[in-house]
DNA sequence: TTGAGGAGTATGCAAACGCATATAGCTGCC
DNA sequence: GGCAGCTATATGCGTTTGCATACTCCTCAA
């Protein structure tokens, strides 16, 4: 394995192990009432978004096959946290927003889950670190850059 | 929301996201072979044991609950990549570790991972980069700091 | 305008998951 | 020494997931 090879490895690595540990924290709080930890990331993915949402753009935000996405978005819509609406200009398309209900329970939750998540990663990093550990993610998040 | 608060949560989020859109990245890969990437995170995690790991202490690396990592260490065990033994000093103990098929299909599987995750990454991210985001998700993944 | 090919979403089905709990073994106090 | 309570692992069961594919609608070229 090369040297190039080997850092990026232990890196991403390093990410993971990040990753783990903090979900872990997270799932283990009593933070999430009726939702899952996924549902719960959809709901916040769409209270981030100003207007309704396709599926698909959803399924770029969410670690998820498009057929279990699809399915919970069916379960929040049960619980009428969620609306769906045909795209007027594309019939094949489903437009997915959050009611005033699901608003309400992702502030709620997300309230609680932002001083968890404050709570965890300011007591291992700085602000500083915290500034740069955002930058690097941010690079990494970008989607094919070949 | 404070400053730290919104800090914190903002360099979460991009962890989040660089994690999930590199994993959809791998996941795409036909690099898996007759494993699940949970199945070969358990492997690999084996792998770097020098010697047999309870269940437990296997739990501890992977974002799994006990269970569903008890199962999946039985459908490792079937397909003959991973050997059960009794704790000698602990009757309630099972201590898991690779066969040398199971040593085999990691290093095979892991090979051809390491250069996507090599790919992937140092196309976003510099040498220097990738030790700075090592050391900051070292940091983060340490348990309990309080 | 029509039909071939493609994109967006949903559904059938088997596999995998999480929660609750059972089981087996350890530990410590009386 | 024996029982209460704890830890480690496994199992029952309902839910959720992923894969394959169906279905619907769009696009584009002839």
């Amino acid at each position: 394995m090369a040297g190039g090879t080997r850092l990026a490895n232990t890196a991403w690595e390093a990410l993971m192990a990040a990753h783990a540990t903090l979900m872990k924290e997270f799932a283990a709080e009593r933070t999430w009432q009726e939702l899952s930890m996924r549902e719960y990331d959809v709901a916040y993915t769409l209270s981030k978004c100003p207007a309704p949402i396709s599926v698909t753009e959803l399924h770029r935000h969410v670690l998820l096959s498009q057929p279990a996405l699809s399915r919970l978005v069916d379960r929040l819509a049960e619980q009428g946290l969620v609306e769906r609406a045909p795209d007027p200009s594309d019939g094949r398309v489903v437009l997915v927003s959050l009611t005033a209900l699901g608003r309400d329970t992702q502030r709620t939750i997300g309230r609680q889950h932002a001083r968890s998540v404050a709570r965890a990663v300011t007591s291992r990093l700085s602000p500083a670190e915290l500034g740069q550990l955002e930058t690097l993610c941010r690079k990494l998040a970008r989607r094919n850059p070949e």
